[in-house]
DNA sequence: CATCGCCGCTAAACCGCTTTACTAAAGCGG
DNA sequence: CCGCTTTAGTAAAGCGGTTTAGCGGCGATG
């Protein structure tokens, strides 16, 4: 049993092959009664296209490929690539697309891409010195970076992390912490720190500095919880524990409050900690996760619209980054041993939290 | 600025196509000298072989298409899909596979299916008598099923719903509830009620009977939150107010309890709500959410390993159902007005309880 | 009545790669 | 030096579509 093919189609229906392409691609080039009989055998033959066919011939395959820097086991623990998705979704469903799904093939992004048959890359991640990108350049594929550092040769679409990030800090510090520690995302192969990494701890130190306090202790987790329950074993104990947590994730967050929690100590009594992405999870742990809420919905979308404007051959540039809001819940407070403190500097970044609550 | 081809390459090489095509895909046949200089020039040129070109003349694609039977805005929203792609996931990274994403394309699913360049399809929650299925008989793409009914045509990977379903509904009839609701997921453009939803309504069904409890008030709702705490609104109120809810997706029992706590009812001393599928963020909710676990990542692991063979000409049958079993946390309790009343028959599916914790 | 334009359809080229013959040259034993 | 097997490489035929250029016939036009 043989696919059926157009020629299968034409022979049957006494046409050419051209007649049974005009049928469904031109239809107003063929006669009425040559239409309806071609149309009325394909359809009894079961003839469809060929995707791969169709794509080789039209140089486009109505698929776009989303650039993902770890495995699909690792990244999708995490619910910012489900989010992101969701956005990302909205415009492929208005334009009938397909959406790939293309993570390193045995380690390497660059020859995954040369696999994926897509018109275009969202990539997430990447960092600009990357193999990968100049792969892309190469193959002359449109591209738009998602979560990357600015750049003048694609479209990137980013948040204002840094700005975030110094929120977070502030309002550690505003509550009287003094002794922090900061969570980071993990190293990739390539890179130490990611660019969002990266962007986050500026915004971390710029706060810091800002009260003088020392450059915490600082622990890489992966974003999940198990990676947040070790992160916490790994904190400094005794007179140097931290009273405040950094964390550049909220799933490592909750799995640091969790582990917290079953070592005893009560979130936020004895341990602030504030996430970052504002998961919807985060709203419903206990206590509720203080956390820096970027809308990673909409980063999606407006990824995905970019890449499709690029595609139809229209030139874009990269959007300003979109906001980010420090979201006050239930797992910061003021350090036990200090009272309340609610000192000084009212006017800071605090002042937006709470604003970016559409989505 | 156009595509570098394998002629491009055989021509700066001074060489045929063929020995281009051989140098990347059968090396052993060229000269060591030939060899080196073709790979240095097509290196030197950025050559990438042409993907869908590729497909088309090897006739596989090296992808494996998810059909996913809502929008892609929807169905990420529900971490479930995030946990089966987690282990489709582990099977693609060990193969070489991209993963596709094949929602409806304007509303049909058939002719979405026609686009895609897969060699192969995971479908979940398609019914027999969807004409997809057809669809892809006729294609003769191999094909696997999650969450469908069981099939002679197709390998089918499915979980043991009713028997989880009863096991819940069991759960609540032994803490003393006798006025109860259901929450069906939602029904499809062409199925008023899944086959996945047919199967835990069957067992919390079995359950009721066996107590004598009448057939309770039933409500669709999407796995969301939102969907969710609509359906509490839509709940019985005053005399007919149910103590107790069996929800069919742990989205919506979160949203659920969370309308109840907004609205100053207490889970679980005012209603007790069990979910099912235990998604990670069950385990955090306040109070933690009692729920029927399904192995999903599992699932999906499967699902993907017979593809895989069914991809390699070897001929494979649905392997019997995976277990689910009830995993109770503080969301239930028995009604206040009721005592503590635990009542008669102990042996029950009650004790798988907790066996299935690996994962 | 010759001409023009249009309609309806087809032949053939092309998209970029793989693979099956097939050939020319080289190696080799006798 | 001859016939035979290897070796190293090539030409051409697919894979299954789309599309350009063109062709015969026919009604309208001048």
């Amino acid at each position: 049993m043989t696919r059926v093919t157009i020629a299968d189609v034409a022979i049957a229906a006494g046409v050419s092959k051209t007649a049974v392409s005009f049928a469904f691609n031109n239809p107003e080039r063929l006669g009425l009664a040559t239409l309806e009989r071609v149309l009325q055998v394909a359809n009894d033959l079961g003839y469809t296209p060929h995707p791969a066919a169709r794509a080789l011939s039209l140089r486009r395959s109505g698929t776009i490929g989303l650039l993902i820097p770890q495995r699909l086991t690792t990244v999708f623990a995490n619910p910012f690539l489900s989010e992101l998705i969701q956005g990302m979704g909205e415009l492929c469903d208005e334009n009938d697309l397909t959406m790939l799904l293309v993570p390193p093939l045995d380690g390497s992004l660059e020859s995954a891409i040369r696999q994926a048959s897509v018109d275009g890359f969202i990539s997430v991640g990447l960092s600009l010195d990357d193999g990968a990108l100049e792969t892309l350049d190469r193959l002359g594929i449109p591209t738009v970076l998602v979560d990357s550092d600015v750049s003048t040769r694609h479209a990137a679409v980013n948040v204002d992390d840094a700005r975030g990030a110094e929120a977070a800090a502030t309002h550690l510090l505003e509550l009287g912490h003094r002794e922090l520690a900061i969570i980071l995302l993990p190293p990739t192969r390539s890179q130490a720190l990611t660019p969002t990494a990266a962007r986050r701890l500026a915004g971390y130190r710029a706060a810091l500095n800002m009260a003088g306090v020392p450059e915490p202790r600082m622990i890489s987790a992966g974003a999940t919880m198990a990676a947040g329950a070790l992160a916490y074993e790994a904190l400094p104990k005794g007179k140097r524990r931290p009273t405040g947590v950094l964390v550049m994730s909220d799933m490592a967050a909750i799995g640091l409050m969790a582990a917290a929690a079953s070592s005893g100590f009560s979130v936020p009594k004895d341990l602030s900690v504030v996430g970052y992405d504002d998961i919807p999870m985060a709203a419903w742990t206990t206590p509720p996760l203080t956390t820096v809420r970027q809308p990673i919905v909409e980063k999606g979308r407006l990824a995905a619209r970019l890449l499709i404007q690029q595609m139809q051959g229209r030139k874009v540039d990269s959007p300003p980054p979109l906001e980010t809001s420090l979201v006050v819940r239930g797992s910061t407070s003021s350090p036990k041993d200090m009272g309340v403190r609610r000192a000084g500097h009212t006017k800071s970044n605090l002042a937006k939290s709470g604003e970016d609550q559409r989505e």
